[in-house]
DNA sequence: CAAACCTTGACACATCGATGCTAAGGTTGG
DNA sequence: CCAACCTTAGCATCGATGTGTCAAGGTTTG
């Protein structure tokens, strides 16, 4: 059976096992099952393991934010609603970091090609 | 002096004078202040705390989640960050309910229009 | 000036997110 | 078969959210 177990995965991920059942639970990474019901995790799901920490660590975010920016890309009707209120809210550019703003412009064309496909 | 006080702005939108500072401590609605330091609420502002109200309510969400997703738009980097890691995450089109699905390919060209502007 | 507001700050509490640990019971592989 | 694993369920903790209330002190206005 190939796929790690639980606790060989959180050795080679860094999370704890209990925590990698608390994200599965949280829908972020559901591993499939062996027949007897074992967690196994393939080499995908590790590797999302691992960015996942890196993600929340280096925004300084957390589980559940992941978790919505999920739900929103699940549910397109949340996401619209979301946006919607959000351009009601003043926009001040100056906010934005100015290196942030400048890989925002770089990347514009290439995220909209990838929303129309 | 234009503008409501803070009570009168919770007397209006539904929201306590309490949460409307707790709501202005986290980025998501903040007034001007009177030259006393009075928080004086305009239209805009008491408009966007009623919808605010909807948003929550309608779709089961929280402040937190409305602060992140306001987060992601004033700094692309997360926001390119959060969505490579999502796109690492398998595709499942079955979970979008049809209507929602429908919604979106319908708005789609609006928002892309809206993206670009 | 005095009543009726406003401000910040703090204490309080319920709920939830994030984690660990333990218990009772099934699975597996030498 | 037995040690070493896995499963779910539950209790326990600690910090963060959400919300009320109260205190000490400025502001406004009749």
């Amino acid at each position: 059976m190939d796929g790690l177990t639980i606790n060989e995965a959180a050795e080679t991920t860094g999370w704890s096992p209990r925590m990698l059942r608390y994200i599965e639970r949280s829908g972020l990474i559901e591993p499939r099952r062996s027949p007897a019901g074992y967690r196994l995790y393939g080499a995908g799901e590790l590797q999302r393991l691992r960015t996942l920490r890196e993600l929340l660590a280096e925004h300084d975010m957390s589980l559940g934010d992941v978790g919505f920016a999920l739900r929103q890309q699940r549910e397109p009707a949340l996401q619209q609603a979301v946006e919607a209120w959000l351009q009601t809210t003043p926009r001040r550019p100056e906010d934005v970091p100015a290196g942030d703003w400048l890989r925002w412009e770089q990347t514009k064309h290439e995220r909209l090609l990838a929303a129309i496909t």
